[in-house]
DNA sequence: GGTGAAATACGTGTTAACACGTAATTAGCT
DNA sequence: AGCTAATTACGTGTTAACACGTATTTCACC
C-alpha cells in the first residue's frame, strides 16, 4: 500500500511540510508537491501519481478544478481533498466529481492514513466527522430544500440586496409577485414574524444559496 | 539568539507539526508544544519559555486570552501569533496587549525566522505583509471609526436583527433616538439610498463588529 | 386529459425603516 | 467657564416589506 505514488499541494508553507513530513515518517512514497494549484495540476500530468492529496482552496486553480480537469483529461489520478472547509456544498460537489477521499484538516493526522489505504484499494473515504457535522447542522439546508427554484432564485436576490421592485424588473415579473412569493417563503421558513427576518435570514445563509 | 527556549501551540496538528519540524531544522530550541490554549498556557506557564509562537484560534483558550493572562500574571514570554486572520480588529488588539508578533501562515516560512531574531532582541515584530493587507483593504474599516461609540453599540444590536423599538427598550432610550442614529450611521457611512440597506451592512459586516 | 403544484398577479391594510428638520441636554476637554 | 461633539428626542412624511385573501395561468405527470 505504502509504495503508491502520492503528490500532496497545499498553498499554506507550513501545512504542506506538515504533511509531508508526516506521511515521510510513515513511510509513504511521496513523489513530489506543490505550492499551488497550478503547480499541483502540472505536477499531476507529469508524473501521472496514483493518489494526489490537494487543499481545495489554492491559488491559480482550486482542487475542485483541478480534480473536474483530471476527469475530463482522462487522468486516472485519486484526488483526496483536505480542507477546513465544514460547507456541505463544497462537499456535495466533492462527490459529484470522481473524487475519493474528503478529509478535514482538524483530523487529517488521525484519518489521513485510514484514508490512502481505503483510497489505495479504490474505495472512496469520506470522514465521517465531515457527515456527523453536515447531519447535526442540517436544518437550515432542509429548509431549503423545502423552496420551489421561483422562490429560491428571489432569495438569492435579496441576498444581494435587491427589493422587490428591482427583483420585479430582472425577473420580468410584477412586483406584487415578488411580494408573494416573499411571504411565501417567510411562511416555508418558518422565520419569526419580524419586518426584515427575511433579509436577515437570506445574508445569514447566503453561502448555502449557491 | 537559537537557544532561546521556544513552545508552540495550534490545533491544527499538521500544521502544528509543520511548524515545529521547520523550526527544529533550522536548530531552534523548542521545549514543547500543545495542541490547544489550555495546553499551550500550562506549558508556559511551567516553562517559562523565552518565546511562545501561539495560533489565536484554539480550542479552551485563545492566543489573545493567554497574552493576556500572562499579563496579568506577570510573566515575562514573549508571545507571538500566527494565524490566518486578517482582520484589523485582531491585530489591533494584538499590539495593545504585549504582543511581541503577528504573522500570517501564508508567509510563515519566509517571515518566522526573522520574526524570532527580532524579538529575541527585544524588539516587536509586525509582518509588513499584514500592514500592505490593512491598507488596501481597510475602506470598510476607517469608516466604523467615524462612528461614536452609542453608533456602534446600535449597530451591534442592528446585526444582531432587533428593532428600532427593541433597541429602544434595551437602552432604555426613545425609539425615536435610535432612529435618528440609525439615520445618522446611514449618512456616515454614505450607504445607498435603500430601505435596508443598513441592515444589510450590519450583517454583511458583523464580523468586524466586535 | 385531468389534477395538483408552481408561478403569476391584484386588493387592502399595517408597520418598520427610513429622510429631513429642529432642539434640548449631557459630557469631555481646555 | 466655555466650547464642541455626542446623545437624546420629536414632528411629519414617504416607502418598502410584510399579512391575508383571492384568482388566473402554466406546467409536469400519471
Amino acid at each position: 500500500m505504502k509504495h503508491k505514488s502520492i503528490i500532496t499541494a497545499d498553498d499554506h508553507p507550513l501545512l504542506l511540510k506538515g504533511l509531508n513530513d508526516f506521511l515521510i515518517e510513515k513511510g509513504y512514497n511521496i513523489v513530489g508537491c506543490g505550492a499551488n494549484g497550478r503547480e499541483a495540476y502540472n505536477l499531476i500530468t507529469k508524473l501521472k501519481p496514483d493518489i494526489a492529496i490537494l487543499d481545495i482552496q489554492m491559488p491559480f486553480m482550486s482542487g475542485l478544478e483541478i480534480a473536474k480537469k483530471c476527469k475530463t483529461n482522462g487522468i486516472s489520478t485519486k484526488i483526496v481533498l483536505i480542507t477546513i472547509h465544514k460547507e456541505k456544498e463544497l462537499y456535495n460537489k466533492a462527490q459529484e466529481l470522481n473524487i475519493f477521499g474528503y478529509i478535514l484538516k482538524e483530523f487529517a493526522i488521525e484519518e489521513i492514513e485510514n484514508c490512502i489505504t481505503t483510497v489505495s484499494e479504490g474505495q472512496p473515504y469520506f470522514s465521517q466527522k465531515i457527515k456527523d457535522m453536515l447531519n447535526t447542522n442540517s436544518a437550515d439546508d432542509e429548509a431549503l430544500n423545502v423552496l420551489t427554484p421561483s422562490e429560491k432564485k428571489i432569495l438569492k436576490l435579496i441576498a444581494r440586496d435587491k427589493t422587490n421592485k428591482e427583483i420585479a424588473s430582472l425577473l420580468f415579473i410584477s412586483y406584487r409577485t415578488v411580494e408573494k412569493h416573499r411571504s411565501n417563503i417567510i411562511n416555508k421558513l418558518k422565520l419569526e414574524p419580524k419586518t426584515n427576518s427575511l433579509l436577515s435570514w437570506a445574508k445569514e445563509h447566503h453561502d448555502k444559496l449557491q
